[in-house]
DNA sequence: GCCGCGTTTGTAGGATCGTAACAACAGTAT
DNA sequence: ATACTGTTGTTACGATCCTACAAACGCGGC
C-alpha cells in the first residue's frame, strides 16, 4: 500500500470513517463498481467483513448496492460523497454548538482577572492575535522578525482598525515586513530600539490600548507558542515595561 | 443531566470527541473559565482525568491554558470553535478525496453494464433523482403523488433542464404537486393513466431520455427506498412496460 | 501534620480488526 | 443421479486497541 494511500486512510478514519469502510471505499472508487470478492482481491479487508462494511457505507450514504448475486457495490461520486458528509458534519455541529450557546454564561467583568493564557500553534495564535487586534480602539502595536507571521488575516485587521481611528504602529527591523505594510494607509512603521537584541527565539508581539498584550515564540513542537493576557494588571503591566525600556533608549 | 446535553454530546462524539471531552468543553461554556476541580465539581469526568483531556482539547484549538496553580482552563468562544472544527474537517476531506480521485479510473462504457441500484433514504434519492435528471437530453418524466417529494433542487433541475430545451412532463393526480409547476415555463403537466391505481406505498418516478429510470416506494425503515438503472437493457425495457401500458389505455 | 493539586498506574468494557467455520448454491466430473 | 469443487453470504470467535472509570502516589502550601 502507498504512502499516500495510507495517509489517505488516516484522513477519512478523521473523518468517522474505520480503516476499512476507508479501504472498501477507496477500493470500490479504483474498480467504479465491483463486488466482495474484487474488493477483497485489491485490499487486506477480509471478504467476509466486505459485506458489513459495505452496509454500513451504504447506511452513511457513500454507496450503493445491487441486489443480485453476487452482490456489487457502486461507490457515490466524490463530489456526491463531499456533499452528503460535509452537510452531515454541519448538521452535527449544529446540533452540538446550539447546546453550548445555550448554557454558557456572560463572562463576568470582561476579563478582569488575573490570567495569563497560553496558546499553542501557529493558526491558533493566528485566531487570538486578530482577536485582541479586533478590540482595540485606541492604539495598536504589532511587531515581529518575521514576515511568514505577518499573515493575511492580521494584515486584514490592522488596516481596518487603522481605518477606524485606531493608532496602529507596526515595528520590525526586516524590510520584508517593512515593505508588507508601506502601502497601508493610517499605519505607522518603526524600527525597534537599537538595544534590543533581536532574539533568534522570538516570535511576534501584539499590544492593543493599555491593556492587551500577546507575545509569540518560535520553537517547541508546535512552531509557535504564545502567552497573552487582557485587561488584567499583568497585561498593563507587561505593556509598560516593554514599552518604558523603549522610551529609556530613547532619552 | 439534561436530554439535551446527552444530545450535544453525541453530536460532539460525531465531530471526534470522546465523551469526556465533550463534557469538559461544555462545563468550561458554562463556567467561561475553571480548573480542574472546577469543571470536575459539574460534570461525572473524573478529576484525574480533567488535566489529560484538557490537553487533547487544547491540542485540537478548543481551550486555552493558564499554566498557573491550579492550573485554570478557558474555552474558545463558539465561532472560533466552530471554525477551527470546520478548517479541519475541510482540510481532511481535501486530503482523503485528493487521493480517490486520483485513483478512480473511468467508468468504462458509460454504464453500459445490466445494473440495477439500490438506493436508502430520502436524501439519497433526492441525489439520485437530480443526477439522473441532469444527464437527460431529450425528455423527461417525472411523477408522484406526494407534494414533499417535489423537493427545491428536483424543482430547480427541471425547470434547468425544461430552459436546456429538454421536454419534461410532470405527471400526477394531485393539485399540490401539479400546482408547483403551473408557473414553470416548458412544463408540461399531466395526469396519470385512469388505469393506473394509486399504491398508497409508491413515491416518485423519474424517467431521463429512453435510457435511465429511477422508481422509489415508501416505508420501510428508511422512509424511501429507490431502485435505479442507467444505460442498461433493464432501464429501457422497463421503460417501454411502463409507457407501453399508458399507450394502451390512451387508445 | 493536613489538604488540595497534578501525575501515574491499573482495570473493565466496547469497538474494530483479523481468522475461521458454516450452509447454500452452481458447475463439473464420474 | 451422485460426488466433488469452488464461490457466496453469514455467523462466530479471539486479539487488539482505545475510552471510561477508579485508586493511589508524590508534592507543596497552610
Amino acid at each position: 500500500m502507498s504512502g499516500d494511500e495510507t495517509a489517505a486512510i488516516d484522513a477519512f478514519e478523521q473523518l468517522g470513517l474505520t480503516s476499512y469502510e476507508a479501504k472498501v471505499f477507496i477500493a470500490l472508487h479504483r474498480l467504479s463498481a465491483g463486488t466482495a470478492r474484487d474488493v477483497a482481491d485489491i485490499t487486506d479487508v477480509p471478504r467476509s467483513q466486505v459485506y458489513s462494511v459495505a452496509e454500513s457505507l451504504e447506511d452513511r450514504g457513500l454507496l450503493e448496492v445491487q441486489q443480485s448475486n453476487p452482490i456489487r457495490y457502486r461507490p457515490v461520486s466524490v463530489e456526491e460523497a463531499r456533499e452528503t458528509l460535509r452537510s452531515q458534519f454541519e448538521r452535527e455541529q449544529e446540533r452540538a454548538f446550539e447546546y453550548v450557546e445555550a448554557v454558557e454564561s456572560e463572562p463576568e467583568g470582561e476579563e478582569t482577572q488575573e490570567n495569563i493564557w497560553t496558546v499553542r500553534g501557529r493558526d491558533r495564535v493566528d485566531d487570538r492575535s486578530v482577536d485582541i487586534l479586533s478590540q482595540a480602539e485606541h492604539r495598536i502595536v504589532f511587531g515581529t522578525r518575521l514576515p511568514e507571521l505577518v499573515t493575511p488575516s492580521i494584515e486584514r485587521t490592522l488596516a481596518e482598525r487603522a481605518a477606524a481611528g485606531v493608532s496602529v504602529s507596526v515595528v520590525s527591523g526586516r524590510d520584508a515586513v517593512r515593505e508588507q505594510f508601506a502601502a497601508v494607509d493610517g499605519v505607522t512603521i518603526e524600527r525597534p530600539p537599537a538595544h534590543r537584541t533581536d532574539d533568534q527565539r522570538s516570535g511576534r508581539i501584539v499590544i492593543a490600548d493599555d491593556d492587551s498584550i500577546l507575545l509569540s515564540v518560535r520553537g517547541g513542537e508546535d512552531g509557535e507558542t504564545a502567552i497573552w493576557s487582557s485587561g488584567s494588571l499583568f497585561a498593563s503591566v507587561l505593556i509598560q515595561l516593554i514599552e518604558a525600556s523603549d522610551e529609556m533608549a530613547v532619552e
